[in-house]
DNA sequence: CGAATTATATATCGATCGATGCAGAAATCA
DNA sequence: TGATTTCTGCATCGATCGATATATAATTCG
């Protein structure tokens, strides 16, 4: 059903496969340092192929962007929409960002691919403006998080919200760049705990139980 | 006395101030998407002249790095060498950060120069290394400063020192993304405030005061 | 099997990349 | 001023960039 009558030959290779590679080199390299020449090697097709299939360079990045949200977005997000409480959503933003972003889940480069994307800073703006979008997404549920917490009573009504959603959001980002040197999952997992002090602090929460 | 004895034509640009915009056009683009054209433009020099004054692309980075260093790293590493306390100095390094990372000090490009450096994706290996250098000698600093609190009694003994420093070199990280995308100085200065209540509860000062 | 259709591989497009050769312009010393 | 030295602008180098035209190989339907 997918292929709806068609005559002649069908898709030779994996979309799918071919799109997972050109994402991963993406997320390693950047869109700029990723010439159409890495591409065809990593997806093992042909130059033409991939741009029957892509339409173009900037094309291919924004369905690597896509299938990157669609497939590696779950391991930091998951736990963070299921907590039953701000703090543990909190919490488990950051400890799972920590085990994700240095690839200790599964066989993944290192860092977020939003995070660290530098595109945008030449001509590519349209490219920087998305990934921009995805940024302030990330600080969107957070925010909205810490909303329902103070309209749950979990926290109090005189808490700033955007400042301890851009701290967690500060304390993430820079997580991907750390991560990026090599810094292990443990240090990544204790830089977690202080910046979960730091929230009891701000919470008016001293005890860390987070109840 | 700085021009030796030379015959001939001296040198007609001021080499100085050349450096100076080449190095805040890397600093806003980055190593790659820096051309050699863009590089003239900006330096008001040819390419020959260029070539003649820095050798090559990747020795006008290394020269640019330097000038960066030697120019503007002081505006958020002052305060923290001078500082008499370890709180001091790491909450002058974050504060100095915000101002600094947003350009609200000088006119200078948003964001660190060395964090957001994505060089070493590729071929340029060597400048990656150098950047990843830059990066953990800052973790060096920091933890050194609180190495020291230890040995004067600020501290307790017991503090995990590598993990604070990694959360505050992390947080200082992240400020430079977000200054990227937009953040004001005031924003990032109440993540910093966030951030050094994490520090007191972790180092057991409770009240904020420090001392 | 033959006709029709489509993906692939080879080769190449113009543009731009980093980097230079060359000749003329400009400035200093004798 | 003339000889010397050095820098600069123009033109261009080979390589690679993103993107394609062309032609062959492969598959399906009649």
């Amino acid at each position: 059903m997918t292929t709806p009558a068609g005559r002649g030959r069908p898709r030779a290779f994996d979309r799918e496969a071919a799109l997972e590679q050109a994402t991963r080199l993406f997320w390693t390299k950047g869109y700029e340092a990723t010439s159409i020449a890495d591409l065809t090697e990593v997806m093992g097709i042909g130059a033409p192929s991939l741009y029957a299939a892509f339409g173009s360079k900037e094309k291919l990045y924004v369905e690597a962007l896509h299938y990157y949200g669609d497939n590696y977005q779950a391991m930091v997000w998951g736990r963070f929409f299921s907590a039953g409480t701000a703090r543990e959503a909190v919490e488990s933003f950051l400890l799972d960002s920590a085990a994700t972003l240095t690839g200790c889940v599964v066989d993944i480069p290192r860092g977020c691919m939003v995070t660290l994307s530098s595109v945008g800073s030449e001509g590519h703006s349209e490219l920087g403006e998305l990934v921009r979008i995805g940024r302030a997404a990330a600080l969107d549920r957070l925010e909205a998080r810490l909303g329902r917490a103070v309209a749950e009573g979990e926290l109090p009504a005189s808490i700033d919200i955007h400042a301890l959603g851009r701290f967690v959001q500060t304390v993430q980002s820079g997580m991907s760049i750390l991560a990026r040197d090599g810094a292990s999952r443990a240090e990544l997992e204790a830089v977690a705990d202080v910046a979960m002090l730091g929230w009891d602090a701000r919470t008016g929460n001293r005890d860390g139980t987070g109840t």
